[in-house]
DNA sequence: AGGGCGGGTTCACTATAGGAAAAAACTTTC
DNA sequence: GAAAGTTTTTTCCTATAGTGAACCCGCCCT
C-alpha cells in the first residue's frame, strides 16, 4: 500500500466523505493492456516516450501517474481512458443487489442554487441515478452555465410549483405531481417559483463512459 | 518545453506517429466547472483536500496533477473524467426530446393488484419507465408469482406505507420517502399496509443489448 | 558450469508536483 | 480613498514522480 492512498483515505475520513470511490487498480489494467498485446516494457516505453523504470513503478502501484504521463499513455498505446481506467468489464449478473435510503438519508450535495440529496447512493455500478433535489433558485440568471450531461432525465414535482428552462423550449411549469422525461444534454435549469422551495425527484441514465 | 516532451515528440516524428495530442486545457476546465459553482479556491479545497495553491497551479496549466490528484477532483466534486476533459463541445447528438406528463394524465394500466399508471408515454426509445403505482395488493398471497424483469429499479413511496417482498431478503417495510433501488430480475412484490392504498413511484430501466 | 541475453526491478539522482504561508490583486466598507 | 476583508497568485520548501544505469532474474546456449 502506497503513501498515496494511505493519504487519500486519511482525507475522506477526515472530510467525512465516504470513499465510494472503486479502488482502481490503474497499474494492474495497464499491465494486463501490454501483456495483452505482448509488450515488453521497452516496447511501451518506445511507444510513450516513458522510461521502462518508470512504467513499471506505475504497474507495481508504487507511484501515481502524473495527467501528463496518462496522456502519453493513452496516445501512446492508442487506447483512451475508459478503457484504462474500466475493468475487462466482466459483465457477470449481478443478481439480487438492493439499497435501501430512509426519508432523509440520502447524500447530500448542496449548491447554491440546488440542494441535492443523492439516493441509493451506497450502491455501485447501477444503471441509473436517482435524487431529491430542494430547489433554492428563484431566478434563472443564477445559473452561469446550462446544467447538462450525458443521458436522460426523468423528473417530477414532490412538492411545490417550479419553472423548467430548457435550451430548446420555452420554459414550461410544473406542479406538484407534473413529471416530465427529456434528453439530459439538452441545456436545463429550474427555479422555484412557489412559496416555499419547490422539491423534485430525478432520476438520471448513467453515461457509459467511467 | 521538458526534455521529456521533446524527447516524445520526437519519437512520434521518428515513428511515423501522428501527434494528434489534443491540447486538453485540463486547468481551463477545471476553471469554468469552479466559477459555474460559485465555488473559490478555498471551497474546492475542502471538497477535494488539495491545497489552494495546487489548484490555482492547476487552472494556471503550471504543473501537471499527478492522477491521484485528479482521482481527488473527480470524487471531491462530483464529476467523472469525461466532463473534466472534454470542453464544452459543442455536442452532436442533442436531440432534445422531452415528454411532459402532467398530474393524473398518465397511461393507466390497471391490474388486480397494482394500478399503474404510466408517465411519460408518449416518448419511445427512451432508457428508462417511470411510473407511479398505486398499490391495491393487501397480502402477498394476491400474487401467483414473482413479479420480475429484466435490469434495475427505482422506488420511493409517495404516499402511504408498503411492505416490499424480494426473493432473497426479508420483507422491508417503507414509509413515505423512503426509497430502494434493487436488481428488478430479483422477483418482487409489494403490499400496501396503510389504511388508504400506497403510491409509489417506480423507473425502471429498459432492458437493451450493448 | 559459466557466459550471453531478453525482460523486469531497484537504486541514486534530478525534475517536478504538492503544501504552508507570504505577497499581490481584488472587493467591500465606512 | 484608505482600511479591512476576501480571493488568487507567488514563493519557498518538502515529498514524490520520472530517469538512466546498475542489478537481478530465468532461459537459452555450446
Amino acid at each position: 500500500m502506497t503513501a498515496t492512498t494511505d493519504q487519500a483515505a486519511a482525507l475522506r475520513i477526515a472530510s467525512g466523505r465516504k470513499a465510494f470511490v472503486e479502488p482502481l487498480r490503474l497499474g494492474e489494467r495497464l499491465k494486463e493492456i501490454r501483456l495483452a498485446n505482448h509488450w515488453t516494457l521497452d516496447d511501451v516505453s518506445q511507444r510513450t516516450g516513458l522510461a521502462r523504470s518508470t512504467l513499471s513503478k506505475i504497474e507495481n502501484d508504487q507511484i501515481s501517474p502524473t495527467f501528463s504521463a496518462v496522456q502519453k499513455l493513452i496516445t501512446g498505446l492508442n487506447i483512451d481512458l475508459p478503457q484504462l481506467l474500466s475493468p475487462p468489464k466482466t459483465q457477470q449478473r449481478t443478481l439480487g443487489r438492493r439499497d435501501l435510503t430512509r426519508v432523509g438519508e440520502g447524500q447530500l450535495h448542496p449548491t447554491p442554487t440546488y440542494e441535492h440529496e443523492l439516493l441509493s447512493w451506497q450502491l455501485a455500478q447501477k444503471r441509473m441515478i436517482p435524487f431529491k433535489t430542494i430547489v433554492r433558485a428563484r431566478h434563472f440568471e443564477e445559473f452561469h452555465e446550462w446544467v447538462r450531461h450525458d443521458g436522460e432525465e426523468f423528473l417530477i414535482v414532490l412538492d411545490g410549483e417550479i419553472l423548467l428552462y430548457t435550451e430548446f423550449y420555452e420554459p414550461l411549469r410544473l406542479e406538484r405531481g407534473d413529471s416530465i422525461y427529456f434528453d439530459s444534454d439538452m441545456g436545463h435549469a429550474l427555479i422555484s417559483v412557489s412559496d416555499e422551495d419547490a422539491v423534485v425527484l430525478s432520476v438520471c441514465t448513467r453515461g457509459d463512459a467511467v
